[in-house]
Formats: structure tokens, C-alpha cells, sequence
DNA sequence: TTTTAAAACCCCCACAATTGGGGGTTTTAA
DNA sequence: TTAAAACCCCCAATTGTGGGGGTTTTAAAA
């Protein structure tokens, strides 16, 4: 018998997922809360052997509780719950210690299969999500080429001393140009990235692989 | 109904599955071979939606014909099969395009349904392979660790506006409060993140995944 | 109960930095 | 010849940064 907490803010989830377990001989779910506010103290108060715990929550955050609870007791196994496979999320759950990633339009039954099998050493993936993380996987490990949209060099070296925090003034020194010239090439990079601020090219800088 | 073809030296497995796929309304077995030594060859001629694949055997490995197989028809789904959950056999099969992931020992049940699976664009592996899929994954993808900064829910919001680069003022219009609350809110932030800029605080908030 | 701390809110000031215009030259490559 | 990159300079207006000074609410600690 394994036994579960959960962390859900949908109330139907919630409520079909109790009714389920009531009935079920191989998981008991001694608690289900609305919220991961207090994920560490329950955790603590009801010592499961495995989590339950949704990605997206008002409050507390489930990536947030993950963590929380992994520093906390870092043997609790924790099974995350989405109702959408978004990649970062995986990403950041997989590296954050989850055990298991499982979408809610699973059956039941698959849930409670799957919660078996975390405590049996293994862990358990949607078919969906471990498509996403296979693909995910594979592009970091093959490292693409950064395009670089169009950038000239200099520009590219501007940018990358924007990522670096860097002031007009101190860009100038590194580069030995002018502050005016650095101001020149900021131009014309906000332009071809159609931002125009520093930080927006910052974003852009890295989440396109700029830099 | 799939279309599958196998590829399994094991005359024990290979009958089990045949039988079993005999009386199957969801997948049809079109063939079973001993070795893939004309792997190519017989998806060409057989045109199957999924290949069964052994990663043992004599002859031509299921890896080399893994790698035959997306080379000549990268559209051919590819089932692993494998007695052992094997690192680095899990690691080169992902990255060479290898749509599932099965133990051998696996309920004939599971094997069929994650044929299905595959079809349907997700990808399906067995628990304790997932679980050293994700453990691999780990270890290759720590590059920051998402530490997440103790940011209060009002400095996340603050600064999630200034990664998508609203000013101040817009912010401020944004989330109905002043101006110079926004600018409280930012001076924290950057105490907090240890950043004295926008556009350090932004490369910050990415690549920490704090937003 | 009182104290303390932290979050969230508001206001002002001064200096520094950025943004977005304008005007140029030189070099290199198509 | 033309275009683009890289360089230089000036100016005005806006925006950001880093201090200062506060209040209120809430929740935890003494």
C-alpha cells in the first residue's frame, strides 16, 4: 500500500482522484490540499511515500514545491501532474528531482499504475511527455548551430556584452570604440531584432540562441 | 489498425508476440524476422508504421539498424525492445531516433498499447527506463541549477514585465500601482539577484528559469 | 499581548544611462 | 558605383538607478 498526498487546485480533479483511491488497495491518499503553500509542513505532518503535485497552482507554484520538498526530504518521491505538455516545465521538473511526469487526461488507472511504479524504482511518463523529453534530450545533446540572425560579428559582440550586463561605457572600454559607436551598433541591433531596449534584446539574445 | 514488422533473434519472444498479435484488433504483425541483417530491405517491401526492434542480437545490431532504418526512412516509427535497461544502449537508441523504449519483461498488454501510443505521436517507455532516461538527463543537462531566488509573488510578477521589456511606467499601468512602487519593487529584485541593471536581472530570470 | 519583520504600497530627489534623432569618414566587397 | 560594416561626433528627451523619507497590513516571534 503506498501512500500519497496530493496538491491540486482543480476541485473535479481533486475530488475524482480521492473517490478513486477510496476504493483502491494499492494507494492510500491520506490528504489532498488546494494549494503547495505549506507542501513542506504537510509533507512532514503525513511523511508519503509519494507526492502528488500539480505544475500549475495559483500561489506556491508546483516547480517551486518541488524543490521545496526535495531540500526538505529528498527521499519523497514526487509525481508531477499537467494538464498540458509544455517543455520547459518538463525540463525544469525532470532536473528538479521529479519521479515521474504524468498528464491529467491519463486514466485513473494508468495514475495509479504509475504511482506503483515509482515506488518500485522506475518512473513513469505520459507517452506525450516522454516524446517532449525525448526530443528535448536529443537537441541538447546535438548542439545546434546558434543562428545568428543576421548579425554582423561586431554586433554579435555587443550583444554579447548587453547579456553580460555591461554599460554603454564599459562595452566602449572592452571593445576599444567609442561610446558612441557602441551606441551606433545598439541601434542597429534593436533594429534588426525589432526590440528597442536593452533588455528586450537580452531575452531575445538568449532565448534565440544568439549568444 | 498499425501496421508492425519485428525484428527479435529469440524464437520464444517472437512467438509469444506473433500469437498474442494474431488475435489483436489494434496492431497486425505483417512479419517477424530472426536479425536485421536486411533491415532496409524489409521495411521497404513491407511499408510497416512500426518496427519492433530487439537492441541484441547477432548479426546486424538493432542499434546499426535503428540507424539504417531512419536513414532510408525517417518517417518509420521504431520500437526498442531489450531485456536490461542499459545506459548507454537507452542514450544512443533516444538520440537515434528511437520512438519508444521496452523491457522485454513487459505485459504483452503494455507492448501493444504503447504500439498504439507511438501512432499517436507520443512516445512510450518502460518505467525503469524512463526513470534512467531521466537520470541521464539530468546529469547531462546541469549547466545552472533553476535556483529559485526567494522572490516574493509581487517581484515575480515585477519581473516577469521586465523580461517581456515593459518600462517602468508601463508596468506600473499594468499592475495598477505607482510608479515608484514599481521602481521599490525592481531596487529589490536586483538586491536579491545581485544585479544592478534590467538587462542583467532579465538574463537572470531566464536562464535561473525564475520566470 | 506586544513586538518585530517583511511585503506591498506611496513620494521625492539627483545623477547617470539609455534611446532615437541628426551629421559624418573610411574600408571592403559585390 | 553602390552597399554595408565599422568607426566617430553631437544633441534632446526619456528612462533607469540608487539614495532618502514614509504608511498599512499581515503574520510570525517574543
Amino acid at each position: 500500500m503506498v501512500r500519497a498526498i496530493m496538491f491540486e487546485d482543480s476541485r473535479t480533479f481533486r475530488n475524482t482522484i480521492s473517490e478513486y483511491f477510496e476504493g483502491s488497495d494499492k494507494v492510500y491518499l491520506a490528504a489532498a490540499f488546494a494549494n503547495a503553500d505549506d507542501a513542506v509542513a504537510q509533507v512532514k505532518k503525513y511523511q508519503p511515500d509519494v507526492v502528488l503535485m500539480d505544475i500549475q497552482m495559483s500561489g506556491t507554484t508546483g516547480l517551486e514545491a518541488l524543490h521545496q520538498i526535495k531540500a526538505a526530504s529528498p527521499n519523497t518521491k514526487i509525481m508531477m501532474l499537467t494538464s498540458f505538455d509544455d517543455n520547459d516545465k518538463i525540463f525544469t521538473a525532470i532536473c528538479g528531482g521529479a519521479s515521474g511526469y504524468l498528464l491529467k487526461s491519463e486514466d485513473v488507472e494508468h495514475i495509479e499504475k504509475a504511482i506503483g511504479d515509482i515506488e518500485n524504482g522506475g518512473a513513469n511518463m505520459s507517452p506525450s511527455i516522454a516524446r517532449k523529453a525525448m526530443e528535448m534530450f536529443k537537441q541538447n545533446m546535438i548542439k545546434g548551430e546558434p543562428e545568428y540572425a543576421n548579425l554582423t560579428p561586431r554586433q554579435k559582440e555587443v550583444l554579447t556584452c548587453l547579456v553580460d550586463g555591461l554599460s554603454y561605457k564599459m562595452i566602449a572600454a572592452k571593445l576599444n570604440i567609442s561610446y558612441e559607436t557602441v551606441s551606433d551598433h545598439i541601434k542597429l541591433i534593436y533594429k534588426k531584432l525589432h526590440v528597442n531596449s536593452a533588455s528586450e534584446a537580452v531575452r531575445e539574445a538568449i532565448v534565440r540562441r544568439l549568444v
